[in-house]
DNA sequence: TATTGTTATACTCTATAACTATA
DNA sequence: TATAGTTATAGAGTATAACAATA
């Protein structure tokens, strides 16, 4: 019964990626739960924070989530009290969406709990390392989009 | 309507793991379809090939998979003819699990296609460049774990 | 009493097809 | 006809509790 194990996985960096991003999922959701919120629908918040008047379909494109599925997600932050959904003027079909007053306030709590979730996972990074794992993480994702007809909306750099 | 989004998101290194963890996923997932593999059962068979005689509640250890599930992913080798159980003869609650000649060579041709996986979503990474995420992300999953009782089974360097 | 493997089950996340109302 | 949002639903993936056999 070894008590190390050693494979072909080790080379592959989708297997370290799969490792790390489920230790990130796991204490990311238990950073936000206690505010009510998950990965996805702060996700969500966030750039309804960010994008007053975005429309659904929109925030699908952008955080690469089907439509179906973002319509439970504003359900939810609407029924928490957090944003609200008004007919678009110009386009009856199209709802846009904004943060009420205490879902900016929960917006600015939460940020500041991922701020620290994200410190504590990557502890004993330097700036340096911080940027280059992320840039690292955008080029993969951008090898994944070649070919591509629909190429997912980008966050530029500020 | 924004055609591009900018929110604090972007600051956040679990933002773009997630998705850079999911063109990952799909990608590799495509890859196995048709071999009758998936991203999970590639990795349990990649274990038991390199392991012989390795128990179940040691690749659940290995893998960070719950038991249980594990039960069921070796349930579908075992059909595909890739792995056979045989009771541990020192100990008739467990099972050792070998590859058999089938999945020795079904293991050989996935790991062939996960390589060339992992080279098309790393395409113009340095050498450096694949070391150091693989590294960052390692530390990242030991940050996780800090603090934790039962740490996993780790793979060690070559 | 503790551990290995197992069953059943539930919960979350994600994906697809089909509908409505507007354009 | 095409698009925005919606509904219902199905499929992964994962997690927990309880059990049988063995230690």
């Amino acid at each position: 019964m070894p008590d190390r194990i050693d494979t072909a996985l080790r080379q592959f960096s989708g297997y370290h990626m799969k490792r790390a991003f489920n230790v990130i999922q796991a204490d990311l959701n238990a950073t936000l739960k206690p505010l009510g919120l998950r990965m996805t629908s702060y996700s969500v918040l966030s750039v309804i924070a960010s994008h007053a008047g975005v429309r659904q379909s929109q925030l699908a494109d952008a955080l690469s989530i089907e439509r179906p599925n973002v319509v439970q997600l504003i359900d939810e932050l609407e029924v928490a009290g957090w944003i609200s959904r008004n007919r678009d003027p110009s386009d009856r079909r199209a709802w846009v969406l904004t943060c009420t007053l205490a879902g900016r306030e929960k917006y600015r709590t939460a940020t500041a709990a991922v701020q620290d979730h994200d410190a504590r996972l990557t502890t004993g990074f330097s700036l340096a390392e911080r940027e280059a794992l992320i840039g690292l993480l955008q080029r993969i994702e951008a090898n994944g989009h070649k070919g591509e007809d629909d190429v997912p909306v980008t966050i530029p750099k500020p």
